[in-house]
DNA sequence: AATGAATGAGCTTTCATTCAT
DNA sequence: GATGAATGAAAGCTCATTCAT
């Protein structure tokens, strides 16, 4: 984060001192880039493999053998394996909540917005990091960090509680415990990761248009 | 399985060879059902503490202190750990398919039974060690235990997918995709394993009645 | 130290109950006793260790190596490398302890007793575990650690002056400033931790007259 | 040492070299001076972690960090941890040396000297970097330095030993074995490192008048 | 059947040092 | 002269498992 200013710095000095050759900042910011692709390297690389076989049978080592460097590097990026796991949930938080908030800003009924939660959600969790939040476990994280993570989820919980109950106000969900309603929709979203193989046979678009069908029209006959 | 299956069977054998002096016998079947008590204790424990930490943060020591034995004693019931493990997943196994097998017998149309396996399997994830099936990680098991657990588990959904190809026969369910509302009926009740607590708002009945309600007649208004 | 009680305990047990075969008690108590000595070993070893190379130079590994056994053997006995080092200066306290305890008990104006402590040092540091106390780093140890060593340290400290005070009440030491008087003393005598080779010229009966007459008498002509 | 001593020495050199543009010279000059006051920095900062943490307790990055630069560039002044270590004696050796020249060079009997050298070292272990000699560990060093500086260690002692057996000769000190003499005295004094604190009731010249009375006229009263 | 003791393999983390730039 | 990045070597500690008793 630091690192992201001291860019912008620069090139303000830059600006004001012309007689340095540009090649030089050329350096500074492309070394900058360079850091943060490989931060993000580490960061993706641990996030496949913690999602892969769980964090807590991902070794540093494994990471840093997958990356091809040793072991030390890695806390060139991270401090620990607690923050690079933690990073993975910021993450993941961060693409999720941008779904969340471009659905919100969305015209259109509650249920509408509802179904269009369940069809991003599907993509999050299949191609997207945002299973990240939902299938790593937070409780190897020191306390500090697993309430961190806690309070994301539980955000993410209470907007899609939000968007069932304006729906139920605006007349397009029926009338119905709301918290247990968001458990049960979010508890099949969530499976998804469990049982999704993206060479199997179904396509992330037909899973989010059936799940959004499913658990808003139900099953049975009447 | 085999040893829950022993216990009775060696009992069995006992009374149909009377030969030898009954109080020799019934030190033996004492011994025997001692031992098993024994197996049964340590399995339960470690069950309960797989269940509330995760298999990977319950070190041996751990279980070995809870019961007041030390270490290698829980190897003279259980080879590994792997195998502790293991037999957790098949106890939990019988009482799903116990439930399954109930519901199955029981007459009504295929949206009613498809009910009851919700209501029953909200039950099992709260109350009883049903959960460990759903709820603990077979990805630390070797590959052989692993496909053991997996063959359960695939087991248990293809009888409700085929509770659900029931009940579209009988025309109590609308036709639909039944492996994605197979997985998506379990998935909502896998995640109640995630919340719920039992000192918490809810009943395990009304989170049955709910779940069997909101997932099958779904949440439009029509 | 537990340990130590239990010993008695189950003597106690044994002569109420003299049914048991006395190879029993004689087979628990030699176990007891094998540990006690084990742990012993382990302890002088790494004291040795410590004070020849200074603590934090001395690896887990390298105590273990030194006994023949390996590293985890260790924590059988200690549960931590601060926990082995606190249990060095908690020894070394105990027997300088003693050794104030017994010139205390003894009669003799307080110069005398004064003497009798510097000629105790001076063996202390030389031929016993005492020197632990002084000539070993607690700064590496936990904040809760090394407060109780500290505190060790000042109880020490707080007897030594106040066997000064007492000599200066009986009238046999002069008036001085009591605080920095202790000081030079006890720092003339931790410093023979620095210097003494038992292998050189000087006897530790030598080395303690010489002190207690140097310290007290003083080297000026009048 | 060996580089304390090039600077000046270059310095030297560049005057009695007057061929060279003397604007060239001058920037020379300038850069050496820069680059040996940027070499004190170093030197002074790392004696003041060493002496507050102990040696190894201190790494190159809290070095840098300290000083505001990296830890390469500590490289480019020491050629190593051991090296910048070693230093820090050096200087000190050189500070304690220049005050037992002056105090041997005073006129009086060598009573005096040595009260002024007792007074002369309380003021270094508290205020200057003489204490470097006495507080840091030599442990550490390879056998090479560490006997460089134990030879240092070995020539002071020497010295106030010389000074003692001046004041036998002279008739001001009472005969005694003089080397048990000195290690007293130096032991006494090195200990005021251990529990002197700048902002503690006791002022240095009150230690070190203190001290000269006590080491040498003694506690009893006759 | 149970215990105390021990082990080998593995983990995360630290740090002095080097090197390309 | 200084930097960012990387490395090899080591450290303390944990844990499933085994073995003699």
């Amino acid at each position: 984060m630091s690192n992201d200013k001291r860019g912008p710095l620069a090139a303000d000095r830059l600006e004001s001192a012309p007689r340095r050759p540009a090649s030089l900042w050329k350096n500074a910011v492309t070394r900058d880039q360079e850091r943060q692709a490989k931060r993000m390297a580490v960061l993706l690389t641990a996030a496949d493999m913690f999602l892969a076989r769980g964090s807590h049978r991902v070794a540093m080592t494994d990471i840093a053998d997958e990356l091809g460097i040793t072991k030390p590097a890695l806390y060139n990026y991270f401090s620990s394996k607690d923050d690079l796991l933690v990073e993975c949930f910021r993450q993941s938080n961060q693409v999720i909540i941008e779904q969340l908030d471009r659905i919100e800003r969305s015209a259109g009924p509650g249920l509408e917005k509802l179904r269009a939660i369940i069809r991003a959600y599907a993509r999050l969790i299949t191609v997207d990091y945002g299973s990240v939040m939902i299938r790593l476990e937070d409780r190897d994280l020191p306390d500090i960090l697993r309430n961190e993570v806690r309070g994301y989820k539980r955000a993410i919980d209470a907007r899609v509680r939000a968007t069932i109950e304006g729906g139920i106000a605006d007349g397009s969900i029926l009338p119905c415990d709301v918290k247990l309603a968001t458990f049960a929709i979010m508890g099949a979203l969530n499976w998804i990761g469990q049982w999704f193989r993206s060479d199997g046979p179904y396509s992330v678009d037909r899973i989010g248009d059936e799940y959004a069908d499913r658990l808003t029209k139900g099953l049975a006959k009447n």
